[in-house]
This record gives C-alpha cells, sequence and structure tokens, in this order.
RNA sequence: GGAGAGGUGGCUGAGUGGCUGAAAGCAGCACACUGCUAAUGUGUUAACCCAGCAAUGGGUUCAUGGGUUCGAAUCCCAUCCUCUCCGCCA
C-alpha cells in the first residue's frame, strides 16, 4: 500500500496515476475516509484520557458510575472507528504503487514498447507444430486424463517432459546460486492476509486466486507471496542486504474466462512449476537490483537460446504493486498471432520493482548504520516459469523428422533428444 | 488427532486486578575514570497512532481476537503458535 501522508500531501499526482493505471481506486473518497477517522480518533483518544485520569487510584461510587458512561461511549465510537477504518483499508488498498517515471503512460494494455529483440526467430524449412501437437505425437503430455481426473487446464507431463521440467529447475537454480541466491522451497499455499498485504486481493471479483474451503488459506498464484511474506514484521539489518531468494513453488491460477485459442495447450493453466527470484533491498539500489533481475532472465533465456524479445510494460498493464515491469517474451512458433496466423510472442517471465509498496503493508523494514528505520524495496522476477519454458522449447527446437532437440545446457540433465521411440 | 506446559521489551527473565510500558540481568549507546585494550562507575535505550514547525502532549500495544471491570500483562472465552508425551504418517 501506498503512504497515507504521501496522498493526502500529493493528491492530484496519485489520482492521475490512477488514472494512467486504469485503477478502480476512489482518492477523494479515501481521503474523506481518513478524516473522518482520524477525526474519530481524536474523539475517542480524549474520552480515554479522562478515563484513564478517572480511574487513578481509589474513585468514588459517583464517580464510578461516570466512568461507566465513558465506557459505554468509547465502546460505541470504537464500533464506529471500526466501521469506518474497513472501508479506509479497503480504499487504500486499491491504490496502486507510484509509478517509475521512464514508463510509458497509456491506458491501452497492449502499448508495451519492445525494448530489444534477442535472436531472430529461426524460418523452419517444414511446416511447424504447436506444443500441442509435439507432445501428442511423441506422448509427452496427457491433457484427456488430466481432464478426468483434475478438470480442463490441467496436464500431466509425461516421459522426457516430466525429466525437462526438473531440468529446467536445476538448470536455472544453478545458475541463481553461483550468483548468490538462496535456493529456498516455499508452501503452496498462505495466509489471506499475507496475499492482501502483497497487493493480491483473493476475494475480490476476477480473482486469480484458489482458496481452500474452510480455512483463511489461499493456493499461491506466484512464491512471490511467500517470498515476500517470509520476512514480515521483520527489521533486517543493512549489512544483509540484499537478501536474494531463488524460490521453487508449484503456483495455481483459477484463470477464469481465458479460455480462446490464444490459450491452448499448456500456455495458460491452473497449476505449473516456478522459480522465482526475490530480493530485498535498499531503496536506493532497487533501481539497480530490477536491472539485475532482467539480465539474470536474459542470461538464462540466453543459454537456453531461445528467441525472446524485452517489453516494459505501459502504466495500463502494470500490476497495482509495481513501480515498473520488464516481461521476456519468447518466440513461439505454435502460438496463433492476432491475424490468427501461427507464430507470435508469448510472455515466459516478468520482474517487477515494488519498492515499498509491499513493505508498508508487511511492516518489512531495515534498520540503518545512524540507527534509523525505513522500509526496504522489494522486487520479484521468474527465473523459470517451467509450462511456458517447456512451449518454447518445444516450438522452437523442433526437428524436420518430428523429434526434438533439447538444448546444450540442460543435456547434461537428460537426453539431448526427444524421439517417439519409448522403452 | 489426544494429554500436558507455555507465549512478556534486541535477548534472558520477573510480574496473578490500580503504585507496571513493565523488576533484574545481558546486549547497545553516551559520559566519566583507568595506561593497557578490557574492566569499573553513572546515565540512557521499545514500537506504532493522533495533534503540533518544534519542544512536547495524548492514545494504543505484554501471541491474536473478543469479554468482565471505574481500571487488565494479570480474570473469563475463542483462535493461532511453540515445547513435551502418546497416536498417526511421507
Amino acid at each position: 500500500m501506498l503512504d497515507i501522508k504521501y496522498i493526502r500531501e500529493h493528491k492530484e499526482e496519485v489520482k492521475k496515476n490512477c488514472e494512467n493505471r486504469l485503477s478502480s481506486a476512489n482518492v477523494d473518497e479515501l481521503l474523506k475516509l481518513d478524516e473522518q477517522r482520524r477525526k474519530i480518533i481524536g474523539e475517542i483518544d480524549s474520552l480515554r484520557t479522562e478515563r484513564n485520569q478517572g480511574s487513578k487510584g481509589k474513585p468514588s461510587p459517583e464517580e464510578i458510575e461516570a466512568m461507566k458512561q465513558k465506557r459505554v461511549r468509547i465502546g460505541e465510537m470504537e464500533a464506529e472507528l471500526a466501521k469506518i477504518e474497513e472501508k479506509y483499508n479497503e480504499e487504500l488498498f486499491k491504490v496502486p504503487n507510484l509509478t517509475h517515471p521512464d514508463v510509458k503512460a497509456s491506458k491501452n494494455e497492449d502499448d508495451n514498447p519492445v525494448l530489444e529483440i534477442f535472436k531472430e526467430p529461426a524460418k523452419f524449412d517444414f511446416e511447424p507444430k504447436d506444443h500441442v501437437q509435439l507432445s501428442e505425437a511423441l506422448d509427452l503430455i496427457d491433457f484427456n486424463r488430466a481432464a478426468e481426473v483434475s478438470g480442463a487446464k490441467f496436464y500431466y507431463l509425461k516421459n522426457e517432459l516430466a525429466l525437462l521440467e526438473f531440468a529446467l529447475i536445476q538448470y536455472a537454480l544453478e545458475i541463481l546460486y553461483q550468483k548468490g541466491f538462496t535456493p529456498i522451497t516455499t508452501p503452496d499455499l498462505a495466509k489471506q492476509e499475507v496475499l492482501k498485504a502483497m497487493g493480491f486481493n483473493p476475494r475480490g471479483e476476477s480473482t486469480q486466486i484458489y482458496n481452500i474451503e474452510n480455512s483463511d488459506l489461499s493456493l499461491i498464484g506466484t512464491a512471490e507471496i511467500t517470498m515476500g511474506g517470509y520476512h514480515r514484521g521483520e527489521v533486517l539489518s543493512e549489512a544483509e542486504l540484499p537478501k536474494k531468494y531463488a524460490a521453487v513453488s508449484h503456483c495455481f491460477r483459477t484463470e477464469a474466462g481465458s479460455y480462446s485459442k490464444f490459450s491452448k495447450g499448456i500456455f495458460r493453466v491452473h497449476q505449473f512449476t516456478k522459480i522465482e527470484m526475490f530480493q530485498y533491498v535498499r531503496p536506493e539500489t532497487s533501481e539497480a537490483a530490477h536491472r539485475e533481475l532482467l539480465e539474470i532472465e536474459k542470461e538464462i533465456f540466453k543459454g537456453l537460446d531461445i528467441p525472446f524479445r524485452v517489453v516494459d510494460h505501459c502504466t495500463a498493464d502494470l500490476g497495482a504493486p509495481s513501480t515498473r515491469t520488464f516481461d521476456l517474451e519468447a518466440w513461439m512458433p505454435g502460438k496463433p498471432n492476432k491475424e490468427g496466423k501461427m507464430g507470435d510472442w508469448g510472455e515466459i517471465t516478468s520482474t517487477s520493482n515494488c519498492t515499498d509498496y509491499q513493505a508498508r503493508a508487511l511492516n518489512i523494514k531495515y534498520k540503518k548504520a545512524d540507527g534509523d528505520k525505513e522500509y526496504v524495496h522489494m522486487l520479484n522476477g521468474t527465473a523459470i516459469a517451467v509450462t511456458r519454458a517447456i512451449i518454447a522449447i518445444l516450438e522452437n527446437y523442433q526437428q524436420a523428422d518430428g523429434s526434438i532437440k533439447i538444448p546444450e545446457v540442460l543435456v547434461k540433465y537428460m537426453p539431448g533428444r526427444i524421439t517417439s521411440i519409448k522403452k
């Protein structure tokens, strides 16, 4: 969340930002609630002062009678305050993070500038297949039985593809370990209060989150949630920053209403494995840390030798907690583009600088050398989202004979080629 | 899942209705002193909210949420977590 003091003092700037980001936040309403809230807090505090004074020593029976009235009055006002604060918090959490000045202001979600392209997509001298056709021919994914057992948009990865999942995990973890990231596996479920503080709304309309019945737990949509919650309520020392984690988890998304030919196969699924990079840093270094995360993502996919481009989210496409977001989009020869032709870019990673937006809600600070405390900045970035990486590999590495080569860097973990002959 | 014990400041730990935002110790900080590198003495050190330019004043916080009371760390209820034992299990 944003600092309410900042919102009070920069009302117009915040309103403009909400507008650019197509946010439903109502800043005027929020500030009205803020005013009501402060007024009633003042009233409650002075009533309490009277009560506290009155009940010092041994009060007389008359005084006790008077104090009784005060208690009732305080109770009433507290109930009113609670009502106001509920609405206030609801509004406050709707206000998105401030936006990095270099981000393109646009109200069109498809208006993301392309920053660079790595490797031009290869031309095939045969008709390339999409990953669904490829995996069918080679018995790599079982959609039908997954539908039987779990429903649509679930899948079984089979044979070499099951190996490929772990090869990708191992590959990415090794790179990150070398770079000083702490490898960590996280819970796949988290409390709703943590989701909320991280800027995900588990109970909102159009939520992407699965909730567990009869509990306050949700299935996480990303390890960003469990890694942001990891240091909740802590004061970190300046010396231990930056903290860098390479978190492995499953991710669960309801993907409500996203059925289309653009999300066929395993492009958009209810569950997948992901390695997420997560950093806690000093505010003045967060922009450099964000660049570092982007560079690592590029290094990982350059290593896999997959064509990709880097896009910079425009304001309309920015998630609420983020001040700036870069995506890597891989070339997917089997993905239909808007004109219905084969071949398009598909998102494979995403890295966001959430500055102190999440840290404020989670109360994560660090202690500076001079003793002052300040909120940390928190950043996240995808190292490998397994299903998306698999699509990119299958479709880019398919061969004329129907087999699939495996990227050089993964061959130490699994066979170097997937063919139709199974044992 | 069953039985029991417990959750207090940066840490250890005392406190069973007002004198307790909280003893004592440790750690930290400041000053003093010592000529030998660490000890001694004195003082000081929680967070958050509201008002204020500030000094400051007020409020809240002893796992969390409710309740009793003029007044709760202290009494009652619920929940969560930790430890021990039993059961179960990967």
